[in-house]
DNA sequence: CCTTTTTGTAAAAACGTTTACATTTGGATT
DNA sequence: AATCCAAATGTAAACGTTTTTACAAAAAGG
């Protein structure tokens, strides 16, 4: 288990040319079956194990994909994670993991590592909001979750506009009209799709919209917790609330609980992801549930696709949308 | 943007040789400060990028390292994942991250990669039982969470004797006798140690061993949702469960409220390391709380610190054991 | 003004592979 | 036995760097 030895030591020890050992070892060209028994003979004797880079030097190949995403402690994230190292792990590849903080300027230095780094590819989350900046990416990538128009790349996402509207639609349907949301910034896809779902059903449905019942903030637990805070206090508080994603969900929760108000009884609630705390509280909080270890694995197996393709064949980009499920249980109240 | 332009592409455009460029670019030897600006000039324009690869090939060194964690969806692994990805970043290192599914297999494969991806080092939560296999580590290695005795590794481990033992002695404290245990297998320290943290604290205190109030499992939600059931149906239940994990702890969480019995009146509780159910439910669980990004962070250190010891000075293997922190809040009821 | 030292740069050899091309081998066909 | 062809193997040039060696030019010292 040492890796001083290279393909000459191997080469030497069993009598042929580094040609031969590389030939038998990638098993491209023909070699005779005496050769091959005893070049891997040797190999297994020397503990021999060939050095990734060195080939990479002559073949253009890494076998490196990497997978970038905003925050690695987001079991979303983690999720998306898991399921695109799993694929790239099944066909050969070895997946560096980068947590951007949604920041730009850690993006950059990410993509300045991965093209010193020549991985053959990315799975990315990504921070930057101008499609300018993806146009000229030199490398095959994935949009996962959020999508830029215009960008020029292929993308997996999910469908944040049907899931918020089926959510909204849901509530209403529960007879309820002051519904509230708690949203993150309308700066992707995922933000201005949900609030689009939400408006629209609202609209659909002859309700108006009533701005004091739209929290646009961030997309983490706090803002959960302060917008619902918020919400309830006022003079005529909404009867039932959309959060939007898995954290502020949990802030939501958090706050009705400290509130002593209970989830659909005095406030009906539905969230956007799973979480913990809505799978844990009584009643159980309705949720649009989304794939997300299948967007990985999806982006996955189209990053890799796409490597195969030899000729860089200029399609139009794709851009796969996944569908979501209501998963309804006891957290919003019927209305009559 | 583009890899494609080598080191001679700017020795060319900058009329200087290759061997000029790759010394501005190092800034090992002297260079005037003339051509020092002129080829700065031009990697510029050209937005030339080194290839890191080549280099390596040279150095021996990759500027690499791997995490390599039992389960990347578990926050505790993400956390540790989150301290070491930090410090390598900082200190000019990308890391690969392996998810071993705990398989003593997934981790040999991930080993041979590692070695012909010239990793070079690696933080490790280890899967293997033997200390041979630690033994014949050619690497810098970094054990995290788990050690394993007579390895010859360094490691970074946590008090869990420390900790279980006053997790125990406060149940004791407020007057339990009755102190059931729920925890993993007796495979590694991590659950040997908290095991005999307990036993020895109800020894320390007088009380006898019931061998029904002890659950070896394995770390996982179920096991902790399924013992306590089976915990609670016994004859004389006990009053007190020390939860010996994070999602153990849940399961407990769990099983007890579909058991309706209210944590710190009907049951106490401890857990061991922080989750979302304990830090959510009334009265919050008293956990102990360990430091997790701490791991991560430390550990990342120590191996960049190995790797910069040109001299293999076979030392001792050192063992750092950070402190953990009982956190006490209403989970645990005074029986007087 | 000549010698010695310092400084800046270039040339070329490595690093461990793959692969195009060249050569050898051996069996089949004349 | 000579010839040919395919199969098997060897040779050597790449890949993009770093680094050692060498050498010229400039600076310093006598």
């Amino acid at each position: 288990m040492t890796c001083d030895i290279t393909i000459k030591d191997v080469a030497k020890q069993a009598n042929v040319s580094v040609a031969t050992v590389s030939r038998v070892l990638n098993g491209l060209d023909r070699v005779s079956d005496q050769t091959r028994k005893k070049v891997l003979k040797v190999v297994k004797e020397l503990n021999y194990v060939p050095n990734t880079m060195a080939a990479s030097m002559i073949t253009k190949q890494t076998q490196m994909l990497a997978v970038v995403v905003p925050e690695i402690e987001n079991p979303f994230y983690t999720s998306v994670i898991k399921g695109t190292v799993n694929v790239a792990k099944e066909r050969g590849y070895n997946t560096f993991v980068f947590s951007t903080n949604d920041s730009e300027s850690e993006e950059d230095t990410f993509f300045e590592s991965s093209l010193r780094r020549n991985v053959d590819g990315i799975v990315l989350i990504g921070a930057h909001k101008d499609p300018v900046f993806y146009q000229k990416m030199n490398k095959p990538v994935i949009l996962v979750d959020r999508y830029i128009d215009g960008c020029g790349l292929d993308g997996v996402i999910i469908d944040n506009f049907g899931g918020a509207y089926e959510a909204t639609k849901y509530l209403i349907e529960y007879g309820h009209r002051d519904i509230a949301i708690i949203t993150g910034p309308q700066t992707f896809n995922d933000g201005t799709e949900r609030y689009w779902g939400y408006q629209q059903a609202l609209k659909d449905n002859g309700i108006e919209l009533v701005s004091d019942y739209q929290k646009h903030g961030d997309w983490f637990e706090n803002n959960g917790y302060q917008s619902t805070k918020e919400l309830m206090k006022l003079p005529k508080p909404p009867t039932a609330i959309f959060a939007a994603n898995n954290l502020i969900c949990q802030g939501t929760i958090k706050a009705l609980r400290d509130l002593d108000l209970t989830i659909g009884l005095d406030v009906s609630l539905v969230g956007f992801d799973a979480n913990d705390l809505a799978e844990f509280v009584k009643p159980r909080v309705s949720v649009v549930k989304r794939p997300t270890y299948e967007m990985g694995t999806h982006a996955a197996e189209m990053l890799i696709e796409k490597l195969k393709q030899v000729e860089k064949n200029e399609s139009f980009p794709k851009k796969v949308t996944l569908g979501v499920e209501l998963q309804k249980f006891g957290s919003v109240k019927y209305l009559g």
